[in-house]
DNA sequence: TCGACCACCGTGGATTTGCCGGTATCTTGG
DNA sequence: CCAAGATACCGGCAAATCCACGGTGGTCGA
């Protein structure tokens, strides 16, 4: 399940979580390794599904998106077929995670306007109640694992 | 502080989401435009803020990160300050969102084992009280957005 | 000591990138 | 209506990069 990985591996993918575009050439350089060495490495994770993909990291606000919110909900039933249809439907749907607790799901919907939030909303609220944040901030986009979990 | 993108624009935030790793002729050619065609456009779209960058997809469970939870955050005080360094020391925090409600932040974190995450949850509730919701499962790791908000 | 294995390195041909000038379309002002 | 300018596209070329190859220096077990 977990892989094992040395300094070396760690270095790449902070690299790469920092850059993803960087040609591999810049890549060996900056982790001390030759191109050709740090393109095998790189296979490797990828392989094994260490890295499971690139992708480029879009303003939101720049294309349209002014409004980001966390919604909460709480979902009583059993069948979760429509609700993965939804989300497969509403890609303002950035993010679903199901969770312990007493809210099923929590999910980081992405609106272009207030009434563009209360439609996605509504569109929940046939599944279940749901409790709404605004987001004002977030400290970065995202941020991946840079160094293993202590003592593992 | 929008701009405004065509449906050529888009397809290639599409696939550079989707594939933010493919070569710009490989990208020319899936948004049918010629390589130098894309390059000028992903440049605009580079220089003009919409992508913000490229980053490798870390796949959590592979490199030890077995526990994922969603923890709120009750922060009574108006010092954020101690918050903000915390934030930058503990990688284990993924994400962190300020928010409208009760709860001023929602954080997204990631954590070795239950002792591991019962460490952080500590480091957190010295600045207020937590909720903390275990993750079970996540739609995609992440999704950006696909195309423009409606009427915009 | 031997041989298999592993991670690394350097090389060279195929591919890609970055930059240039040239062309077609659209807008603008006379 | 026409010319000037702007925009977006294409093709072509030099330089950089990618990629598969064989070679090297370690470690480990027989």
């Amino acid at each position: 399940m977990t892989e094992t990985l040395d300094p070396t591996d760690w270095a790449i993918l902070v690299e790469l979580q920092r850059d993803g575009r960087i040609p591999l050439t810049e890549l060996g350089r900056r982790v001390n390794l030759s191109a050709s060495a740090a393109t095998e490495r790189l296979k490797r994770l990828e392989s094994t599904g260490v890295i499971s993909g690139y992708r480029a990291d879009v303003d939101l606000a720049k294309v349209g998106f002014a409004v980001l919110a966390v919604v909460r909900l709480k979902y009583p039933g059993n069948k979760h077929g429509p609700l993965h249809k939804l989300l497969e439907q509403r890609t303002e749907i950035l993010e679903c995670l199901r969770t312990t607790g007493d809210d099923c799901y929590t999910l980081k919907v992405a609106a272009g306007s207030m009434a563009h939030l209360e439609d996605l909303v509504n569109e929940l609220t046939e599944f279940g109640s749901t409790t709404t944040n605004l987001v004002y901030s977030q400290t970065q986009p995202f941020r991946g694992p840079q160094a293993p979990p202590p003592s593992g």
